[in-house]
DNA sequence: CTGTTAGCGCTTTCAC
DNA sequence: GTGAAAGCGCTAACAG
């Protein structure tokens, strides 16, 4: 019935144990040389104080936390639910825990934002897609150890060691598109994500690849964003521009399109053709099942946490990885009518 | 070009303002009373060397991290990810941030996690279907201020003021049986979730109030867990049951038994109808979409900041809120065969 | 008003 | 081997 002080210190223990706090201290971190039965007593003491040493005091003696940083732009979005569950997972077993922050709602604040949770932790990992490349690049020295999601920094900066993975979005969405040309699709609609998001960027690039190759492919371009309601917003657009195919930005945007597109009454693939792109865990058991570019977010997650370790330890984090998607063809797609 | 210091810390900015640390540390915090030109002065010293107070010495000196954490036991459950993005939107506008555990792995260790993590952060939301009553009891006073999901603590423990959120599965697992029955189920199977689970006994607890309402039906029970595999697992005897109808623990084991049932050969709900819970964000999507009891898990999170915000301040949190579900009928239940 | 001093709780040289 | 003392960076009494 005893125990519930106020706050038991590693003094308090000293004092029991009649040694010094370094003792003290030395034994709970094991790098006690001295008698066992000295350590005995000690080890008593504490378990009677129920005593256990304060996180946040070792933290700034140390100037570790035992903890990282993890910013994405939405923590709603599947995506990056999968590469949390991932990186968390992870790095717990390596003692680690993930502080998260959502930049959501105000991108003007992401270096801010990233720069206030990177001083809690010992490191940071971060999905920042919307934010400039002047910023990011004038932020990655302050925010080492860093590992970036989804995109890669200049060239000019790379040496400072920022491991970057990301998601092979050109080709991914290329391979979609040449999907749907091979169904015989010929005039698609790009429904496109956030304005200055790296990501879309490059998806952006990939169908300017498809683009070059087939020019008896038209394109249209639909403004939308990354969440569901903005694919479903955007149905009226994509059913006036008569395109047979509709490539949506990611999965979300997927199925809220094709959400609003039934509002409409179209039916899908019947009337139109609609992709995605990551492959979010239920994707394939979607009505209909999604069409969809898919990367193993768990992974990168994994991948994240691997990185940033050895970078924690001051060692070489290896090289940069660029996912590469696999195309998993379902049934939003099929060939268009007559 | 200047910058970039080894770790400006409040002794340099006094230095530069030729003021001291205090002084600074109160013009940081708005404590100041003094002249506005030393305030100036100060803020340029501050602004030249870049300098950003420690979070960790604050936390330590002041007693307060401005972070809580968050435990669940399985964080890839969409569920879940659902509370978190709640809870860590609603947290953030206050400033506070959110350290995540997920226990899943080993729910025997628990109790130490959320101990661990609790001390890194200044309260904790918990959820722990699977934790041992009485342990939950040892650990409460020492996780204060504490939240629950899902569980409620024992009549005697709870002038400890531990608010608990929880959802009445017990009443939704009920109504959704009743929703078969109405459609002429008379033999059911319930998927049941993970053995000694607090929300898996109100279930069995609810579908017992029902199976005393109604004594011409038969439930047979099978064995599953909380993620689609184990649902997906479960196919074969639910097969061999004979059932017409199949209420799921949860909305992801539902997904994972409609997977295994179609492999199987059956369709759903043509030869037999499944049901789930939690309405995670794409049940309405799926493939048949899912019949389901539905959970703002995400105001669920809010809520939670809420009572923690106020737990924090030392305020009276507020009473227990019990989330009724909502039944949402959807394509996976229809009447049983003839 | 502002600076000095004493911690917050732990780790770690540096002597003994 | 072990303890005393300094320090991690900041805040808050307490003087002046």
């Amino acid at each position: 019935m005893a125990a519930g002080r106020e706050h038991v210190t590693i003094a308090d223990v000293a004092r029991r144990a009649g040694v010094s706090p370094a003792t003290v201290s030395r034994i709970m971190n094991g790098r006690f040389a001295g008698e066992e039965e000295i350590a005995e007593r000690v080890r008593a003491a504490a378990d009677e104080l129920a005593y256990a040493p304060s996180p946040l005091a070792r933290s700034l003696a140390l100037g570790r936390t035992h903890a990282i940083a993890f910013m994405v732009p939405d923590l709603a979005n599947p995506a990056f639910q999968s590469v949390l569950a991932g990186l968390s997972k992870t790095a717990a077993r390596d003692g680690y825990r993930v502080l998260i922050a959502d930049s959501g709602e105000s991108p003007s604040e992401e270096p801010l934002l990233a720069t206030e949770i990177r001083r809690r932790t010992d490191a940071i990992v971060l999905c920042a897609p919307r934010m400039p490349e002047d910023e990011l690049v004038a932020l990655v020295e302050r925010l080492h150890p860093l590992v970036l999601i989804n995109r890669r920094l200049p060239d000019a900066v790379r040496p400072a060691v920022a491991p970057s993975l990301s998601i092979d979005y050109r080709t991914g969405i290329a391979a979609i598109a040449a999907h749907l040309y091979a169904l015989g699709h010929r005039h698609l609609a790009y429904v496109y994500g956030p304005e200055r998001s790296a990501s879309n960027a490059h998806r952006e690039r990939g169908l300017d690849d498809f683009a070059r190759e087939h020019p008896d492919v038209r394109i249209a371009r639909i403004p939308a964003g990354a969440a569901s309601e903005e694919g479903r917003a955007a149905a009226p657009l994509v059913r006036d521009s008569g395109a047979t195919a509709a490539l949506a930005f990611n999965d979300l945007v997927a199925i809220g399109l094709i959400g609003g597109l039934r509002r409409l009454g179209l039916s899908v693939p019947g009337d139109i053709s609609v992709t995605g792109f990551d492959d979010i865990p239920l994707a394939q058991y979607l009505d209909p099942a999604l069409t969809t570019a898919s990367v193993s977010h768990a992974d990168l997650g994994v991948v994240a946490w691997n990185r940033m370790h050895a970078l924690i330890r001051g060692e070489e984090p290896g090289h940069d990885v660029v996912f590469q998607p696999r195309l998993e063809l379902r049934a939003s797609t099929t060939a268009p009518r007559s």
